[in-house]
Parts: C-alpha cells; structure tokens; sequence
DNA sequence: GCATTGACGAAGG
DNA sequence: CCCTTCGCCAATG
C-alpha cells in the first residue's frame, strides 16, 4: 500500500465529500451521488469508496447513504448490524425492515441540494 | 494478466 | 413479482 490514504483518490475523495455535506436527518443513495459524479452508472464504485469511508476522517456519514431502495443495504459493514438504524434512528429517521420509512421524504439529492447552491 | 467480487441500478424474462 | 443479466470501475485472488 501507498503512504496514500483513501481520500487521495480524485473519486474517493470526491463521494466522501458528498457523504460529508448530507445534512442531519437526511438521506441518499449511491445512485444520486454517483449521478452528481457525473459517472451514474458507476453506482458501484461509490459503495467501494464506502467500504472505504470508514478508515477516513473525518467521519463518513456512512450511515446516511443507503440504496436507491431505502434499504440499509450496508449495515453489515458497520460495526454491527443494528448500528447503522441506530444512528438513522437518532437522526429521527425512522427504519422498518432494514428499510427507511418515508425514504423519499428524507432523501436529499446532492444533484439538486447542492446545485441550486 | 485474467477471473471474481462488490455497501448499485436499470432493464429484461 | 422474482430472478437473472449487464454495465460501470476498482480491488483482490
């Protein structure tokens, strides 16, 4: 491994970024920031970084990025299966079924959150 | 260096 | 409606 670290990749660094500025009781999905990356069809790469995300800083609201379904599809790579809800929970966002209720109300785009600047 | 695997997503059967 | 396939790109075996 390089001395790099995961955030000195152009992509990495860029979804982090992203992730970051997803305000409190909100969320999206990796579509949506891959779509703002302008490489949506690369919604897989922006769960690599994820699986990245957690060995950066500062802290990725990980958490805060589910599937375009609303589903917690990346609990398990948390520290335990029930701390990403738990965080979600905190953030009055409420998970059923390892799915966001009212996804489509907490969902924030950064396509359009952060272009209408 | 090719094959497999992903925290995805859309389309097709 | 459930399952499979394909595309995207990077990391790993």
């Amino acid at each position: 491994m390089e001395k790099k670290n995961p955030a000195e990749y152009s992509f990495f660094a860029d979804v982090f970024d992203v992730v970051r500025q997803i305000p409190t009781g909100r969320v999206t999905s990796y579509g949506a920031i891959a779509n703002y990356l302008g490489t949506k069809l690369s919604a897989r790469m922006v769960g690599w970084a994820m699986n990245a995300a957690h060995a950066v800083k500062p802290t990725v609201p990980a958490h805060r990025v589910v599937n375009r379904n609303g589903m917690l599809s990346g609990k398990a790579h948390f520290a335990t299966s029930t701390l990403m809800e738990e965080l979600l929970l905190k953030e009055k966002i409420v998970v059923k079924d390892d799915v966001i209720v009212d996804f489509k109300t907490h969902f924030w785009d950064p396509v359009i959150e952060l272009t209408l600047e």
